[in-house]
DNA sequence: GTTGATATCTTACATTCTAAGATATAAGGT
DNA sequence: ACCTTATATCTTAGAATGTAAGATATCAAC
């Protein structure tokens, strides 16, 4: 295979991953009954302990009723937790229940797996630079976005021409 | 690094990427006045040539319902058009429209050329073993998503694996 | 204590999805 | 040819979830 159709090659598997993973993630919502955006959330919630509202607003680019809602379905499903803030009485923290390692985490075994299998056949130097290729073109595509939201926007059109 | 972590650390970067990758599509969208559902759907489109809406749905995991909308949206933002089908009229072929690589090509510079910065470093070597290490993860997702789905409880609905 | 800023929630409305059924066409048996 | 059943798309009604704007409560500074 030509350099030129390893890169094009190279690209479109790298959107079929990401897109595997997307797939993955919906499956999982579906299965534990809550929808895509709410377990974007919950991973947040997970992964940046008692965050509060508003940061969970910000880091997902939904408004703040959207959270609202987002957090209302969290607490009735048994998957979080609002608390007051100690000092910051208008802020709400959200911190994730024990339900969540508990329900989540066998949903995600079959992925685990099959990463597992792919990646333990490789040397540690092998990973190093798989988690390097991976860091870079993160950061690349974070490059990409501020770039593509930097750029002049052009005339502002409707979104769709009227009905 | 010991290799726990390493493996650790690559699961959380592959999932950073995805993300990433996820995030960039929907700030295209938002640029060219679409929703994700239709610039994924506008994908499948370019990719797969003239496609029945049927079949679209079918690859989507979306209702023939919702297809009528995003062909309907997609048509009306001169992205798609409609064909009749020729020899079984009930068939409805949707093809891209000239429009898409004019507007959409522009918009997905920034990421090519991110990704270019990256890969352009590599060997051909490396590059293989990348779209190696790729091709083994995205079919390892897709066999997860397989069991995942068949350990469910309820009827499933699935995309992509449907036939 | 008053004023203005901040954090969350509420409300009204828009968009897009599903489910069910309508419509048109196809295909096969009689 | 006619009738029945299957298929492909569209239509409709209702649900879910998003935004925008404003209400409410609290904080912070003067």
């Amino acid at each position: 295979m030509s350099r030129d159709a390893l890169i094009v090659a190279l690209n479109r598997a790298m959107r079929d991953a990401s897109g595997q993973g997307v797939l993955y993630s919906q499956t999982v919502a579906e299965r534990i009954g809550i929808n895509s955006t709410d377990l974007e959330c919950l991973d947040f919630i997970v992964l940046r302990g008692p965050i509060s509202a508003g940061e969970l607003a910000a880091v997902t680019g939904l408004t703040t009723g959207a959270i609202t809602g987002v957090i209302d379905r969290l607490e009735r499903a048994g998957f979080a937790r609002r608390d007051r803030h100690g000092s910051d009485r208008r802020k709400v923290l959200v911190q994730a229940m024990p339900a969540v390692k508990r329900r989540l985490g066998p949903l995600f075994q079959p992925m685990e797996r099959g990463a597992m299998s792919v990646l333990s056949k490789y040397s540690d130097k092998e990973l190093a630079f798989l988690l390097d290729v991976f860091s870079r073109l993160s950061e690349a595509a974070a490059t990409a976005i501020t770039e593509l939201n930097t750029r002049a926007k052009g005339p502002t059109k409707s979104r769709y021409t009227r009905k």
